[in-house]
DNA sequence: ACTATTGTACTATTAATATAGTACATTAAG
DNA sequence: CTTAATGTACTATATTAATAGTACAATAGT
């Protein structure tokens, strides 16, 4: 269970900021797999926030497989993998790598800067 | 000189765009110290945008100092090397990072994957 | 000085984003 | 079958971001 908590001031969006918390807590090990969340109404309450704003929230991480819901039942943690076929994951991993040199070139940084980054992670 | 030109598909503002072609356009070599960019009308019409839009994003990298202008002469390369302040060269290192480890971890590939994938090029 | 060329300022309009209010649909349990 | 719990859909509103229209100011060359 995560302890979730807004910032009001930080100008990030209150989904955002629950989007992130829920990948922390995956990450961290703090959500394992097939735990349920609090029901989108039990968090908009408790963060006094719209029961709307948490379901986008649940909803993007749904969409990327981290999460999935069952109507009338709830939202639980979903595997933190996804399966693709290997010729794909090989593209798609190219694909990002492009995009993340392209983006990063763009402000003048290179490639060692990138992976420097990365190993700080 | 820049081959500009604008992705109406993409979503990314024409305003960015012009930003992301000059930065690049610097990194690659194709725009050297000194050089006079295209005029903000010049450019308005060639990439049939309005005049502000190309004046903002002068702006932003004028900001930045990576170009500076005169008015009433132009907008020209200030440096080749994209001089920002440490803190927010840094800053905006860890949020492309950031951004695509995301990405990347939506997909279930871990830093080590996008690190190899970086290596490689 | 005059004029053409350059960037700038100010305002208006449109589009996108974030959040919220309220009603609806699905499920599980009794 | 009813009910209480769950997520979903649709709509509205406020704010911000992006773009545009138009008038102004500065500079260089004549």
């Amino acid at each position: 269970m995560i302890d979730f908590k807004l910032n009001n001031q930080s100008g990030v969006p209150f989904y955002r900021q629950v989007v992130d918390q829920i990948r922390f807590g995956i990450s961290s090990g703090d959500l394992v797999q097939g735990e349920q969340l609090p029901t989108v109404r039990a968090l908009a309450v408790q963060l006094q926030i719209n029961l709307n704003t948490v379901s986008k929230a649940y909803k993007e991480l749904e969409i990327q497989k981290v999460l999935y819901t069952q109507q009338g039942t709830g939202t639980f943690v979903a595997s933190t993998h996804i399966e693709l076929p290997e010729a794909e994951r090989t593209s798609k991993l190219e694909d990002i790598a492009r995009e993340y040199m392209n983006a990063a070139a763009a402000y003048g940084f290179s490639i060692t800067d990138l992976i420097k980054q990365l190993e700080k992670a």
